[in-house]
DNA sequence: AATGAATGAGGGTTCATTCAT
DNA sequence: CATGAATGAACCCTCATTCAT
């Protein structure tokens, strides 16, 4: 599936061009993830406006001066977190389409899955997600990164619809429509189990997502129970 | 349709009952809302996490200090604009349900293209929302007015769905299921527009709501071009 | 015992010399006092760095900006409380030394009596004193205030202790050192009245005096139990 | 004279027993010294109501926000530069004692010498104290504090009494309330050498003390010219 | 590379003071 | 005379950033 790849700015740890030195980039690499995980972990627990990098700093267990020896700046810290979850979110995106049915059905359910999948969506990591969101009007690179990834999620998306469509004869429907509509489903899912932990079940989310599919791609999606 | 009608902690301008001083009291409501007007928009501009009250003071045309003397402190400011956008979205709400045909399918109709107009849903006021929902996990406060509504807003859809499933025949539907992802669909929408603006189409976006809507009651929502 | 009177600059309610509107001076000189009597109960409750003016006005049941209408500013405020507080002092301090039996050592019983008694010696009043005198260091006008009553008392109590010398045949007695000596130890039992509250007692605290007056006076003021 | 010794809240420049970053920490107690030390200038220059964390750091010559860095609020620096004040004062104390002579009226000679001292008895000093005993009914902590060190100070005091008392034979004299006494007077000099610097004389408090001594305990003390 | 003490700009907040009513 | 909304200077405090070690 390597013809969706597609590049964000993230990429922890390139080899390091330099002769001798690898193992000292790759420990700065794994020093600048390990302060990306922490930031991750702060922006959950405390949100965008209130975490510091003293925060970030005693997370990670290092001392203060430590981000800005890494990143330079917060805001940079910022940018290339989100960065980063954007690539782990792209990583495991595409080993969920690898790894799933030969048909694009069968791809196009396991992208949904992996959407719904507890690793995915649950509130800690969609507190960050939102985190960035909730700026994105006030921070055209959070716009950028962001939008980047949608236009690509829906173009990938769409492009399986299109199989489906012409494999299951469904003149009436549009691809790109339907791609549009589950991203946005998703989204919306992921939005209700952020506000909503109590009431929020997977299940009803994932059910919604199937009604939907079984609903427009009779053929494909057969109801379930 | 009051009986979907429903309070959150918004009340701005209280009629003064009072014989005297009313002028002074309305006076006072006007001028917290004034500054919650003001808070609406720096957050648009500058994104929660760097909008500082002195921002909303300049906003407002005030001094420094004003925000303390009406609010006491930031974040009760930002606690009763967030109440405000609130209670503003559910007359809006109201009123758009008020307005709409006799029949559940034209009250849900109204919903839908009431969530989508302009004065809703625009990149200014989605950027409030996200806003807070991107602190939802780390303020309780904010997730209980957003939770709060989210409930109301998915048990009025669903009170209409099930009208128009008992109407209509459609025994394999859940009112309840179909509530939930009109929900999510409208806030994934709202999402598209936030982050990817130059690409964003409103009739795009109705139009996939339109779909949906004409895939799952199709007796009640002609397909349309 | 008008010899020993002398001013300060403490004299509420002046005559006005203006003709009509007595009644209005007169209501003045009322809202002052009642305004300085506000201020030293904020003293003794929250101390002089806390207290405000919000403080004062909310005390006196009255609106913000009363203060500043009448004392022009805090420090003239403080200033004129001060004043009172001296004035207030001293009318009792004549009115002691009025009331008291004829002889020297009637006179000087009567000041000691009096200084130690519950309308003066209680922790609410000293608050206030000993508030003023921890800032006479960095305010000249407090200390002008202060050291003026000081060399009054001292004054008086000299010259009684004189007359006692005379009349007993103490030769070896200082009357400045003996008033110097009843002035200090009279200010230190205040201190130790408004410190140690709990361990504080009257009763200790007067037999303090007894016991150094009848040490240095045998003659005159004989030994209690 | 360790019999006497008894402990606040003071101890700077702990000895570093740990083996790394001796070097650290002693420039850390250090710099809460220097901190304190610029705090009593402060106090006494500007009064506690008006000093403020910019004038501490200024006069240590150090930024803005270093109190903060070192004592983490306001209050805290005042608190703890009341038990430094109160620690160097009972060392002094302390030291005096061990210094004086063999015999108990010599101890209590000692002590009063010490108090009445110019490095004890001195305005600048005396701002300081006064100016905490003005905040001392609003203020718990620093009552706690004053308190405990008086009790002592009597306690030791009247402890030399007895001895005396014991020594000399002087039945109608109490241990208690000479102690009592003792302790008024001092702070009562104390105040009227901050009030009436002008007039103020040292030998004249020290010969109020001599003659109460003397005519309290003529054996031991005998009268000066 | 890492530390953590230090900086200082700028935040939220307080409050003496002003002024239209 | 009295009110209380409004002001704005100045406070305490936070925190991103720097830098000597």
């Amino acid at each position: 599936m390597n013809e969706y790849s597609f590049t964000l700015c993230h990429d922890p740890g390139m080899p390091a061009a330099t002769t001798s030195s690898a193992r000292r980039t790759a420990s700065r690499a794994a020093r600048r993830q390990q302060l990306i995980d922490a930031t991750m972990k702060c922006i959950a627990r405390k949100g965008l406006s209130s975490m510091t990098l003293s925060d970030v700093a005693s997370e990670a267990g290092l001392s203060q001066g430590i981000v800005n020896l890494h990143f330079e700046s917060k805001d940079n810290l910022l940018a290339e977190t989100l960065a980063s979850l954007a690539g782990e979110y792209r990583d495991k995106f595409d080993k969920a389409l690898e790894n799933s049915g030969p048909d694009a059905a069968d791809s196009l359910q396991a992208i949904m899955e992996h959407d719904l999948r507890p690793s995915i969506c649950n509130r800690g990591k969609l507190a960050i997600w939102f985190a960035f969101w909730g700026e994105v009007k006030s921070r055209p690179t959070y716009q950028r990164v962001c939008a980047e990834w949608d236009q690509r999620y829906d173009d990938v998306v769409a492009d399986l619809c299109r199989q489906i469509i012409a494999d299951g004869d469904y003149p009436k429907v549009s691809a790109e429509s339907v791609a549009y509509t589950l991203s946005a489903m998703i989204n919306g899912l992921w939005l209700s189990c952020l506000i909503s932990p109590r009431s929020w079940s997977r299940d009803a989310a994932r059910s919604a997502v199937s009604n939907y599919l079984a609903s427009t791609f009779p053929r494909h999606f057969p109801r379930t129970a």
